[in-house]
DNA sequence: CCTACCGATCGGTAGG
DNA sequence: CCTACCGATCGGTAGG
């Protein structure tokens, strides 16, 4: 009670503080996956959420600063969707599909910053770069595994790199023309991915 | 004789007009698949032709228009080499084939404006949208016979239309991962993602 | 196609 | 976080 009387003031503030940051990522990324990062500009979202036009720069100090934090706050949703989608399960084949419908839940659903990720990896820095790639590989790293015990089991094409890649490709790109309500289900979608991609020790398609 | 010397003049300037025209074109191309369509400038486009700021406008009226003018020229010559690929083939499936590799060639290979088309279709406005698509809608029509051929001869997966999508998010992805001399060709790319699409009467892969 | 230019806008800053 | 502002740049135009 003394202590929480004692220093409320800047706890309350860097929980505000916070806050507005949090809140100025979210207005970004809706933008930037709206217009794009080039057309928005630092007045667009100061008006999202209430600011004016300097005072995004009290949070961040570059718009080049704002995308990478969007891009790794969309990372970071992404990560944490996909501990929760495998935990407990042990097979592979079960992991996998979970790992694909969680991306696609991420990419198409949750309205994450993750497709900022996917829009805008040209205008990121050479030197923002490094650190957005750091928690991406975190991503990339629950997938590795899983792939590899598919291979072992036979479920795999023979060529994982290529096959990895097509995979990721579909899926990434539904971003551009899925529209929800459009008679499609996220899960058609992420069982006919699945579809593609496995195949049974015999050859045989499931 | 008579008729070429009259006139000369008009004839040669209309043909550098054009000449010029296209070089703007593609120099466009290259910027917006570089840097993208709002990072790129028109005096950026001028300086790699070797005009001034003001001198792109004598040929388009705006940076917009020279956007939808270089994506109907990458589709152009996707619809060119596309004729050319499927020429006396019967087969669906070898016409499938050839239609595969031929967007992977285009895509990746022949340095052509269509993946601009990939990249800012975002940035291309409503009104220049209708005559962008005209042209695209030819290009995906040629798909369409063939696709329906594979399906009625059982070589098509049941969902016809996530599977396309499927498959041409898979192909216009690698613009984001491949590059060239990195160990994979085209050949690899193109037979994987067959090997994905097809499938025979009794359900088993190739 | 160039010269010369304009109005608008943009990312960012100083000073509070 | 706001006020007030700046230098730079941008798409586009008039007039030749």
């Amino acid at each position: 009670m003394a202590r929480s009387e004692r220093k409320p003031a800047p706890r309350k503030a860097a929980a505000d503080e916070g806050n507005r940051r949090s809140e100025l990522i979210r207005a970004a990324g809706r933008l930037f996956v709206d217009k794009g990062f080039d057309a928005t500009t630092i007045r667009d979202i100061a008006d999202a959420v209430g600011m004016r036009s300097g005072s995004p720069f009290y949070h961040f100090k570059s718009k080049q600063d704002m995308l990478k934090a969007v891009m790794i706050e969309g990372l970071q949703a992404a990560l944490d969707a996909q501990q929760t989608a495998v935990l407990g399960l042990k097979a592979p084949e079960e992991r996998f599909r979970a790992l694909v419908k969680s991306h696609l839940r991420i990419i198409l659903e949750d309205h994450t910053e993750f497709p900022v990720l996917l829009y805008e990896w040209r205008a990121l820095s050479e030197e923002s770069r490094a650190e957005v790639i750091a928690v991406k590989d975190r991503y990339e790293a629950v997938w590795q595994p899983v792939l590899r015990d598919l291979k072992k089991a036979g479920r795999l094409g023979d060529d994982g790199k290529v096959a990895r890649l097509l995979l990721f490709g579909a899926l990434n790109w539904t971003v551009q023309w899925y529209r929800s309500g459009g008679g499609l289900t996220l899960d058609q979608i992420a069982e006919q991915a699945i579809d593609f991609f496995l195949c049974d020790k015999t050859g045989k398609r499931r």
